[in-house]
DNA sequence: GTGGGTGCAAACTGTTTGCACATCT
DNA sequence: AGATGTGCAAACAGTTTGCACCCAC
């Protein structure tokens, strides 16, 4: 039941007559299994070692493949790199400034979403809502993933 | 009138013993008269006209010293480049895919601001809360600022 | 004269690109 | 064989850094 939603994708690439290699499902599958965002340098750590000769480069390939077919997100919260995300529909990020990590952030925990896709705001179209929210996550207060304590 | 608050940043600064330059105040200058949120190369090719051998690292220099103080805000809405904002009070901001601008979106404009820093979300204390709408803006809905009509 | 700011150029990081090789049909 | 994907390494863009020089106190 985990893999709910993954096939679809793969058959949204096939019906694009996209071909769907062994490094572009794993990309996919890498995605969907590891909710913590990751960059695409985690993503190429964490494959290759599955996949001999596996290279950065397909690895950007792929997320620019997956991200043209709307399968997967750009998260933009860090300049120096993007992080990635299964994720399509509209949810909030919660980033802390400590240990770097992206957290999802359910609706429900905040009071209203501001406003939907597809409207029109002082005379621009929108048809995208980024929402972050940066602090110090639960963790980090706990002291558990502080990397700087002592 | 139109500098207003101006004096008050550079009062900031010198409360703080930081040497206020030339250059620093002529980056603060400009961003508080361009609220187009320009980027450094964007600061950095409007002031070395008016001073002879203003160099990018004294931009990037001054740009991390008036983020520290607080003084300006980093937007990361481009992963590709930062962009500047003079206003560092809660406020929206609205990008246009199309011409890569970046325009403030005033609050009354929003039905509700989703939640108010300082809160507690999901056991992450939140200190800041960035939106930001992505679209075409009006211009190029009306095809004026069109850099790919042909 | 000293502390710090500035400016140049080199270094660095994440990402993109060119091109030869591999793979699937 | 043809079309496309892959992998390496070089290129690239934005940013950061090291260091010599300069200025204000």
């Amino acid at each position: 039941m985990k893999h709910t939603g993954k096939e679809e994708k793969v058959a949204r690439l096939k019906a694009k007559r996209v071909i769907v290699t062994t490094q572009r499902y794993a990309v996919l599958d890498f995605l969907q299994d590891n909710a913590f965002h990751p960059t695409a340098e985690d993503i190429y750590q964490s494959l290759k070692g599955m996949y001999p000769a596996f290279s950065r480069a397909t690895v950007y390939n792929t997320l620019d493949l997956l991200k043209r077919y709307d399968l997967i997100k750009e998260i933009t919260i860090e300049r120096e790199r993007a992080h990635y995300d299964y994720r399509t529909g509209p949810h909030y990020h919660f980033f802390c400034r400590q240990c770097r990590r992206i957290y999802d952030v359910e609706m429900k925990g905040l009071k209203k979403y501001p406003l939907n896709a597809d409207k029109l705001i002082e005379g621009h179209t929108v048809d995208d809502v980024c929402l972050y929210l940066v602090g110090t996550c639960y963790a980090c207060l706990k002291g558990g993933y502080d990397a700087g304590a002592s």
